[in-house]
RNA sequence: GGAGGGAUGGCCGAGCGGACGAAGGCGUUAGUCUUGAAAACUAAUGUAUGUAUUCCAUACCGUGGGUUCGAAUCCCACUCCCUCCGCCA
């Protein structure tokens, strides 16, 4: 949720920031129900502390004085209530709508409409040359290593069954990523991934990806696509000191997405499932240095691909193409043969106080208490990292066979 | 799943219809004393909103509703925690 004082201080900004995201959104309507909340509020409060001080002087008064003023407290307490229940209604009316307003984008985001106008800005690694690549599933396929099929029966489209030596892997890379997250002060986690609604609403996912998130309607429950959602609400409500800034945590969790509206979208092997594990780092942050923090992450991002081998390319991106939280966003790409371009394995986003405000996150700085900063980002999601380096080093003869120092992480030299 | 007990400020804990934003203690901060430190003493010490900006008003005692002129205090529902029994990785 924004600073609802932009609507005073800085409306300018508010609007430039809602040009930039391609929205068209009627501030004056929002300044409107702004002003009318708080005019509403302030005589209800004005009648609240006239009745409070009959009240107090009803405990004093003498018999006869009692029974008139009691006549008029009772009527001032009628006036008192509905003026609330307006104000209740006022507020409402104002925060539906305010809290539908996305962040607001960072300087440094380039302005764009769709995730074509991202900025690349650079590439790293050496794309090895293959003729004819397969794709992760054919070479898996054979190998025994996925049936996506028989998932298919069992639980629907998007599901798969991992074996063998590919789950030898994906533990190797999940311990591999906590023990380097760890050494670099993040506090290795394994959070819920059944949540209240309130956690989806304070960390950005509701009301506007709902239909992103597969419910548990008999308890009251939602499965979390990303282990950002407990990890942010870890610190709800609570106030940090800011010497102990940046706190940083890795998640490791199942995530699950309902994928709604991706028909027919990347429906080949395990890119896009609904359910996948992945390895999340999490900081709550000095306001002033999250630009910092951010770039900090992306570098632990970069690390790791670096380190897997995996050839990979940085994208800013653009205004139209920024999730409702993030004000900024680096995504990584890696190089996959088989669709000669490069795919997104990893997101790290700055969400700024966006997340902080709605999940109450504050800090103390010189007596007065702030909303801090909030960041994200992947460190490992499991399948995609699979598909890189199955399709990276795949041989021809349909096996694939890793360097030593990439068998050294993965404890498995060859997939044959 | 069954039976009982509980939730109050950073922590502990009193209050159980009006003088309560809340006693007392601990902690923290500042000061006095001291070469310095400790101890002792003194004082300060929640959050948010506002047409207030060193003053004032309003809200907040798990959450939501109700009773009442007035609720931390009474009633109802919910959530969470603890103890015992049952079941269970």
């Amino acid at each position: 949720m924004l600073d609802p004082n932009l609507l005073k201080e800085n409306i300018d900004l508010l609007e430039l920031s809602l040009t930039k995201r391609n929205l068209k959104i009627d501030i004056s309507k929002l300044e409107e129900l702004n002003e009318e909340r708080k005019s509403i509020r302030f005589e209800a409060e004005q009648k609240r502390a006239e009745q409070k001080e009959i009240g107090k002087l009803i405990a004093s008064a003498s018999v006869d004085e009692k029974a008139k003023m009691l006549e008029k407290a009772a009527s001032l307490s009628e006036e008192v209530k509905s003026l609330f229940d307006k104000v209740e209604e006022k507020d409402r009316r104002f925060f539906d709508e305010w809290i539908k307003l996305p962040n607001l984008i960072s300087d440094s985001s380039p302005v764009g409409k769709t995730d074509e106008d991202n900025l690349e800005i650079k590439k790293v690694g050496n794309i090895k040359k293959i003729d004819n690549p397969k794709d992760h599933l054919q070479i898996a396929e054979k190998l025994g290593l996925i049936d996506v099929q028989k998932a298919a029966d069992v639980s629907g489209s998007r599901f798969s069954y991992l074996f063998g030596d590919l789950v030898k892997i994906e533990f190797s890379l999940v311990s591999w990523a906590l023990n380097k997250l760890s050494d670099k002060g993040f506090i290795p986690t394994v959070p819920p991934v059944l949540v209240r609604e309130k956690a989806l609403y304070g960390t950005g996912f509701f009301p506007d990806d709902a239909e992103q998130v597969y419910q548990i309607p008999n308890d009251d429950l939602y499965l979390v696509g990303t282990s950002e959602v407990p990890l942010a609400a870890l610190k709800s409500d609570e106030i940090l000191s800011l010497e102990n800034l940046p706190i940083r945590y890795a998640g490791f969790s199942t995530c699950f997405r309902r994928e709604a509206g991706t028909y027919g979208k990347d429906t080949s092997g395990i890119f896009r499932v609904h359910q996948f594990d992945k390895v999340e780092m999490f900081s709550f942050c000095d306001p002033e240095k999250s630009i910092e923090e951010h770039e900090f992450i992306l570098s632990v991002e970069e690390e790791i691909l670096q380190e897997l081998e995996i050839p990979y390319r940085v994208v800013d991106v653009c205004s139209g193409d920024l999730g409702a939280s993030a004000s900024k966003k680096y995504d990584i790409e890696a190089w996959i043969p088989s669709q000669n371009t490069y795919r997104e394995v990893t997101s790290c986003s700055n969400t700024t106080d966006y997340q902080a405000r709605r999940l109450n996150i504050r800090s103390k700085k010189d007596g007065n208490t702030q909303i801090i900063h909030t960041l994200n980002g992947t460190a490992i999601a499991v399948g995609r990292i699979l598909i890189a380096l199955i399709e990276n080093n795949q041989q021809e003869d349909g096996t694939v066979k890793f360097s030593e120092s990439l068998s050294n992480i993965l404890g498995i030299e060859k997939l044959s």
